[in-house]
DNA sequence: AACGCGCTTGAATCGGTAG
DNA sequence: ACTACCGATTCAAGCGCGT
């Protein structure tokens, strides 16, 4: 029996297959596939609605596809689709997992259990995630991919020089800043709604396919969606295999791939160069030990003294803010550049607090200029 | 028996405890920490045995080794400290855990299955990290922490306001950049080698610290290590407990200790949003004088206009009730911040009734800043 | 044409208190 | 326990429109 065909079964090529990813993968012959990139339900456990400040509501993930009962039900299902994963993927392929803290631990655990071996865990860090409306947490600015081979001594297919160039001609970092899919490349139903709730951008997929795989690869995607993974594989000269359940989806996927153009590079590159990256927040200045907690700035004239405080706020009489509110503050003013009105203290003489941020970019930004 | 505490046992504070973390754990006090910070070792899993990164051996304390492939132990290792943090925790503890692709998986699963509630998970981005030197993977560049309540109904501390002055007035994202310890901030022995093979940097703790407990607050590390979060919970006027089995890096951490002075409390102060304000009834206004029955109140656009009755509900068109109710009803919204909705008249100009609220918490509460 | 303003939107586990 | 009510809370992009 051939390479990559099992019982007679042939591997289809370059097609959206509706039906239960893990129904469809055992229809697939064993070790036929080189790469696989999946997107699972992620099994947010929302309960009830949520609004933005200005009361308009949060268009939340509710569709029946991402309701488990329990951990335990949502680990049965993992285990399932990522083993019949495996018994698909050659030997020398590998396989990515995108999550969030919701599930993505879960799908670690499970990869490992079953005898995959992690190579990178890769945060995707978005340029523009949905804020924490509420204000309760962190805004959740970032989701997780995991990369892993078959296992612990097993090859796999990685290009570093393609990484390193798309990157400056630096090593390619295990963190990615990329936007979200949004814009006009967003698909939308004729009603103006959005055709697939995540659908991922194509540079993301674009970024993993050509990190670990060879132009003419099989690329699998068991949960293909709106089928961004099929889209960057057929640009980037792969073929495709998408497993959907919905229908709709997959005729979505189907359009997209037939309207596909070629390549446009500019979807590849990295989103901002290393300048645009390089915000120095004030509190960052406190952090790094360049100004202590309790120290007095003062302004140019030194009629205004203000504390730093561990939180990189400032105190100046009575009132607490940023240095560009306490600024404003103190003369007046609608806005002030904090950065240039505050001064320290050094040697006798006041120093404009901007300085110190230079000092702080050398080592935030270690290669910024 | 009195809360936070168990069999008589007392809470030792601002100590580095030396052994084992489990046996010292069920020593202390139950719901008696208020912050847990661990830094785990790591499974490296070589010839299934469990190794820290400086290769010393972890004590496997199951039976069952094999039993679960050579991830048992670790997990089993991992179930039992998870589990002696969260007797020792507050039911409005919370609770951090570093750690990277090899180990942050099966921690994140046991926490949730042991009932802790993954609140985010926070990426420290290293602006230094190792390269790879094989260039055989992506550089790891990157550690991801897990945070967690005690359940998914469960209170926490969230200093929203210091966080988002941290970060010049934006909210603080989940992923967060800082340099490695290094420099004159890393402990050396006499020889120059290094004391402690994963010394965190203070500005790490420092703000997991602040964002999630108070001045006064009990921070424990279970693997205390370099003493990195006693100092960070010390110069921030927390108590600490750090659990360390190796004497001398106990030792090395009371050393950095000994000459560590905390902030005064004016630089600890913390920026603080209205949630920590009193709270003024509407109707104190009226009772004080600074608004009387019968007032006129507008919205902003000056299209709606209500009017003041003695009994602090307002009017408007037949409807009558609360601020917030009538603000929400006229504008056909699900809830509406009366305060900033309703303006009155002085002087020509609209006023929102907020200003009102600052000059009544003034004789309410005169010792509020 | 270029710019500014306003509106919309995105995988979201997004209260506290008094009665 | 549950209910009612108070009242706090958002960032980056893209798009359409008006000047």
């Amino acid at each position: 029996m051939a390479v990559g065909e099992t019982g007679g079964a042939r591997l289809p090529r370059n097609k959206i297959i509706v039906g239960d990813c893990i129904e469809e993968l055992s229809r697939l012959p064993e070790a036929s596939v080189d790469l696989v990139f999946a997107d699972p339900p992620y099994n947010l456990q929302l309960n009830n609605e949520l609004f933005r400040p200005d009361n308009s509501r949060v268009d939340a993930v509710d569709d029946d596809w991402d309701k488990f009962g329990s951990f335990g039900a949502y680990d049965s299902f993992t285990r399932d689709w990522l083993a019949a994963c495996r018994r698909v993927l050659k030997p020398n392929g590998s396989l990515w997992v995108i999550g969030s803290y919701h599930n993505i631990f879960r799908v670690g655990t499970i990869l490992q259990d079953l005898g995959y071996w992690v190579l990178n865990d890769v945060i995707w860090r978005k340029t523009n995630p949905m804020p924490n409306f509420r204000g309760r947490r962190f805004t959740n600015a970032h989701e997780t991919m995991i990369w892993a081979s078959m296992g612990p001594k097993a090859k796999y297919t990685f290009n570093y020089e393609a990484m390193k160039s798309l990157n400056e001609d630096l090593q390619m970092r295990s963190d990615w800043l990329l936007p979200i899919c949004s814009g006009g490349e967003r698909l939308k139903q004729d009603d103006g709604r959005k055709t697939h709730p995540t659908q991922k951008p194509e540079a993301l997929l674009a970024r993993v396919i050509l990190a670990s795989s060879h132009v003419g690869d099989v690329v699998l995607d068991p949960f293909s969606g709106s089928g961004t993974t099929a889209v960057a594989a057929k640009r980037l000269g792969r073929s495709f295999i998408g497993i959907e359940r919905e229908e709709s989806y997959a005729e979505a996927a189907r359009a997209r791939l037939k309207s596909l153009k070629p390549l446009d590079a500019a979807s590849l590159q990295v989103a901002k160069g290393k300048r645009g990256e390089a915000r120095i927040p004030f509190g960052a200045l406190v952090e790094l030990g360049l100004i202590s907690p309790g120290t007095a700035l003062y302004d140019p004239a030194a009629r205004h003294e203000a504390k730093v405080r561990a939180d990189g706020s400032i105190a100046c009489a009575g009132a607490q803010g940023s240095i560009h509110k306490i600024g404003a503050h103190v003369q007046g003013a609608m806005a002030c550049n904090g950065w240039t009105f505050w001064h320290y203290e050094k040697n006798g003489a006041l120093k404009p607090i901007d300085d110190l941020r230079a000092a702080a970019r050398q080592k935030l930004v270690p290669h910024a200029s």
